[in-house]
DNA sequence: AAGGCAAACGCATACGTATTCAGCGCTGCT
DNA sequence: AGCAGCGCTGAATACGTATGCGTTTGCCTT
């Protein structure tokens, strides 16, 4: 009513008996605009409710200062929950993002689809964080075209896939080798792993391998008997706990590949008439927080999401700005809790 | 390297033999362009891997095809988790603006900061949509300061800030009647509620008012000694039902004003020695993907948040489009599992 | 044969900001 | 007095797209 359109940069420069490239120095913190210019331009702005029209600065700068996350995971059955570890990484990569600055573009993606041309060559965003795991093979062919097209990018997952942009991720070998050792110390000796140990599945492939270097470290033989596949999902975590009950190869532990398992797992278990921890212990991981909600809580190795959501948008600012590309790995850390 | 700058609509139509606002038009599906034109033009745009600038096209349009997704909470000690039903409706919203073809801007924020300033002002965002519970004072004041600017957008939440634009909601007093048929179905007859009746939580106070009115129909008047104030969080549940138990007055059965609170008073009846289902039924608010994961797994008031997110999406786009402001109510879901 | 009409397209320009370059007034130095 | 240099500002323009309006062409009408 009072004004019908948003206000210029031009209205500003008007009612301060300036011109508009001042307006637009002075609110950008150009020092050679004289101190009391600006005040005055500042006080003006704030008055009559001046924003920058961030579409046309964009525009001229030809930078967002806008980041794009994307969550992808291929097979994905409409209405599914986004992967909970994910889903709080969201929060530190949102608080890192404000205070750097930059906004963030959302957006969930089905591995196979066009995700990897959408956003960096819309303008839109200066550059993507890519979480999600998937069907490898497809997951290093969009890496490639990303890598080609010389979209700036960080990832979060294993570090396999080497040469491809920058990754960030957990050091699964040493997760793998905390779990065992708790396990040992807690007097276990026939430990069980559920989880893909395929290399389809770096992740859970490299918490194996850390899993059982530790196991011979300490003269124990991992037994093949006692490791089970399993998606992460808490269903199938389910079922391979009864799949390694009806073996009647006797264990004392089981080393879940994920939080979720561990959950699915428990409640197998549970069913079964086992106790827990009194006859099996069992450990979990990813920290999220539905694991210190069962019954009892679950023992678990944390990722940091807090360090790890920060590292992802720094590094990728970093990147933004032509520093060089590394490959940062981050500690995993042991939570005891109940069931161990 | 071979093509230093990104092509632009001028470089298409360059290659196709025509002018550059035949290529916008072409792009954009205008119906005025020649059938064959277009199909040459576009057949060049993807050979070249040409992607329209949105910051551009946003500029001159005067509108930007992006929502913003605003989360916010008052108290937020740093590193506190989101709020696990709305992170929830993330995905539906995400999905359903994926669908419409916009882009989501996520966003966190503090209730007491100037979040209700920066994003439809600045022309990145054409709408708003809000997430968060706080203190209701505040709230309204920066409802207000929208509502003024003409600031489109929705926010889910109670219906009780009338005029303050659109709300869509879940039917909390129907949820708690809900809760209450449930539980006296099952012979219960000592209701306990855990959570905040107060005005300054619309929703908690709702739900309380239909497990009461219920109670009276069925003939029970509602003891308010079996009320206990609690917050959203696990230890505040934790407490209150602690409380409960050390008041002495007897009970049968819990309605917990969230999922959250749900199982905190799970965890403090189990440590008290009571079962459940046994001594205690238990009954939440939500449907939090953790619900179904503690021991025994939690019967709840089921919010639909993939109706929700898309409903949210949905409205937010008509009432950009001028469409007339409503106020819709969700309807809630009893989910019976073990808990009662 | 002349006028009318619709389809298809080009010209010019607007969107609002940021940046380059030039200009102005002034100081200080030779 | 003349000139370089500095501090500050304005004029002009570019960023890439979308759109109002006018123009061309071919075809149909009477």
């Amino acid at each position: 009513m009072a004004s019908p359109d948003k206000p210029t940069s031009f209205d500003i420069a008007a009612l301060a008996g300036v011109s508009q490239p001042t307006v637009s120095r002075a609110l950008r913190g150009d020092p050679t605009v004289n101190e009391g210019t600006r005040k005055r331009i500042e006080a003006i702005a704030t008055q009559i409710g001046y924003k920058v029209d961030k579409n046309a600065s964009s525009l001229r700068r030809g930078q967002s200062s806008t980041l794009a996350l994307l969550f992808f995971e291929d097979p994905l059955p409409d209405g599914t929950a986004i992967n909970p570890f994910f889903l709080a990484m969201l929060g530190s990569i949102l608080r890192t993002c404000a205070k750097r600055g930059y906004d963030l573009l959302t957006s969930f993606q089905q591995l196979s689809s066009d995700w990897h041309k959408d956003y960096e060559d819309t303008r839109k965003a200066d550059g993507l964080i890519l979480l999600g795991y998937g069907d490898y093979e497809l997951y290093r062919a969009r890496l490639q075209d990303l890598v080609r097209q010389r979209t700036h990018f960080v990832r979060w997952g294993s570090v396999e896939l080497d040469g491809l942009g920058t990754t960030i991720g957990c050091d699964n070998m040493l997760g793998g080798r905390l779990a065992a050792e708790h396990l040992l110390s807690r007097g276990r000796r026939r430990l069980a792993f559920i989880g893909e140990a395929s290399s389809h599945y770096p992740e859970f492939r490299d918490r194996y391998h850390g899993f059982c270097d530790t196991q011979l470290e300490a003269g124990i033989e991992p037994d093949p008997r006692l490791q089970i596949g399993a998606l992460s999902i808490e269903e199938s975590g389910f079922e391979a706990a009864r799949q390694l009950l009806a073996n009647k190869v006797p264990f004392d532990a089981i080393f879940a590949a994920s939080d979720l398992i561990a959950i699915g797992a428990l409640r197998a278990l549970q069913e079964a008439g086992k106790s827990v921890p009194g006859d099996v212990s069992v450990v979990g991981f990813d920290d999220i927080p539905a694991a210190s909600l069962t019954h009892p809580p679950l023992t678990t190795i944390a990722q940091d999401y807090n360090a790890a959501g920060e590292a992802l948008v720094d590094t990728l600012i970093g990147e933004i700005g032509n520093h060089s590309a590394e490959i940062r790995l981050l500690p995993p850390r042991l939570i005891v809790r109940k069931t161990s």
